[in-house]
RNA sequence: GCGCCGGUGGUAGAGCGGUCAAUUACAACAGACUGUAAAUCUGUCGCCCUAUGGGCUCCGUAGGUUCAAAUCCUACCCGGCGCA
């Protein structure tokens, strides 16, 4: 894997680039969709890269594990082989799965609110990631986590080893540490012991690595399975953690930073309000040749924020899911206001007033979707349960953030960078 | 015409003397969703109000029994089935 800056930003921490992977190129910055068990959920393959733009995608090494097997992903020749995708790939490492499923069934929620540091939703409660309550799937200790299968309910044991031979399986170009990622309603002695817990598997997933890809460098040519599928050895990026903590975040951020990792991830739990300053805190300590990801993030407003302090590539779940619960981004100069009178950047197709509405989901957008489809028949096809209503809004969503992403790149090789950081800045608040 | 069964809120369908403004599902209306246990979850869903409480109307229609009726009785109207 190979980076390289191609434009910086003047007294910023914005930079673009590229990321070179033995599948070809990511240009940076980039929103890379998320397609947990293999597949963007509802969007073929060909649709992602052609209609959608997207030049990466990332699955996660939990889910796959448990299914299909990453012995099966390997047979198959790797997980792009596998899925179709001949462009680049990431695993998560299954870090995040120790805190989604180690909190009460739909509770666990990494981003908290400012203001009342209680957890947004009302009918939520967060819970320690160290109870031991029934219903929890996952849980964590020094060596590492215990899982309960999401699909039968059996024992699995992942550790840092584990979680890199597993990642090393399944083959994809860029694959992640095994980290913790504690709720944002632990305090901060919690944080602390997350952040050391992370650093110290850091460095056993590095080793573990650095064995793994020795050993497959001697092997590799006995490992071409088919042609054009080598499962070549990935590249490894470290966790920071450290939550919405400036210290914690800081001194994560100089001890994964200072290892031998390929690139960086930033996880964990933040402030909504406060995600951009937690980038900007680590983004200042990491070495500045090597690609940051921000993992898990990619509301609008979080991706400008990203991108003006650092950031080179996002996945975020939030474009799919929401299309799959009918709602689409709109860019806020669309024009539409909500009860208050504030611009609109999201609509929920199965409101009422959309029955009749035969205008695009947003004007502006270029994408396959807005060209060919309107808000009435979207909005007919999610009441009808057809799921096509599904696959148009995620194309739709997934091509707003990966074209959103796309211009701010574009303003950096260009030199305008602020102005159009201030300008959608401005149309998003 | 006779006999039997049934008529419940937008729909289907529980309830069969008080705890019923009425279970539940669907529909409808709104909200949530940030490294996907998510094509999911939550709330509202007769009307009105000085609203974690109060008032009014309500289970085909009209009477009746009872302290109390969606629930029991009578008549009528409507639907289904059976016999003529």
């Amino acid at each position: 894997m190979k980076f390289t800056i191609q434009a910086k930003v003047a007294n910023s921490l914005a930079r673009a680039g590229s990321i070179e992977t033995p599948h070809g190129i990511i240009e940076t910055p980039a929103f890379i969709p998320v397609g947990t068990k293999a597949t963007v959920k509802s969007v073929a393959t060909d649709v992602v890269r052609e209609k959608v733009g997207a030049d990466a995608v990332l699955a996660n090494t939990y889910h796959l594990y448990l299914q299909p097997g990453d012995e099966i992903i390997k047979k198959a020749g790797g997980l792009g082989k596998f899925m179709n995708w001949s462009g680049p790939t990431f695993t998560d490492s299954g870090g995040f799965q120790a805190f989604s499923l180690g909190t009460v069934k739909g509770r666990g929620k990494k981003i908290a609110d400012k203001n009342n540091q209680e957890p947004r939703d009302n009918n939520q409660k967060e819970t320690p990631v160290e109870s031991d309550t029934e219903s929890m799937l996952a849980k964590i200790d020094d060596d590492g986590v215990t899982f309960k299968s999401i699909i039968d309910g059996s024992e699995h044991r992942f550790t840092p080893e584990r979680s890199i031979q597993i990642q090393h399986n399944i083959a994809a170009d860029i694959i992640f540490a095994f980290d913790e990622c504690a709720t944002p309603g632990a305090d901060y002695e919690y944080q602390k012991k997350a952040v050391e817990r992370t650093r110290v598997w850091a460095e056993r997933c590095l080793k573990e690595h650095k064995e793994l890809r020795a050993k497959r460098y001697e092997v590799r040519e006995a490992e071409v399975l088919s042609p054009g599928s080598y499962l070549l050895p990935p590249a490894l990026f470290g966790i920071v953690q450290g939550g919405r903590h400036e210290d914690l975040r800081r001194k994560s951020a100089q001890d994964i930073g200072a290892m031998d990792f390929d690139g960086f991830g930033i996880g964990g739990s933040f402030d909504k309000d406060d995600i951009g300053t937690a980038v900007k805190w680590v983004c200042e300590e990491l070495p500045e040749d090597k690609p940051r990801h921000l993992l898990g993030i990619g509301e609008p407003i979080d991706l400008i924020l990203g991108v003006a302090n650092g950031i080179d590539t996002f996945d975020c779940v939030a474009p799919t899911r929401l299309a799959r619960t009918g709602a689409a981004y709109i860019y806020p100069t669309v024009g539409l206001v909500d009860a208050e009178g504030k611009k609109k950047s999201r609509i929920n197709l199965l409101n009422a007033e959309y029955k009749d509405d035969f205008s695009p989901l947003d004007p502006d957008c270029g994408c396959d979707t807005c060209k060919n489809y309107s808000r009435a028949y979207i909005a007919h096809l999610f009441r009808a349960k057809e799921m096509l209503g599904a696959t148009l809004l995620s194309v739709h969503n997934l091509h707003f953030l990966v074209h959103l992403v796309k211009r701010l790149r574009t303003a950096i090789v260009e030199g305008k960078f602020e102005e159009a950081k201030g300008k959608m800045l401005e149309d998003f608040s």
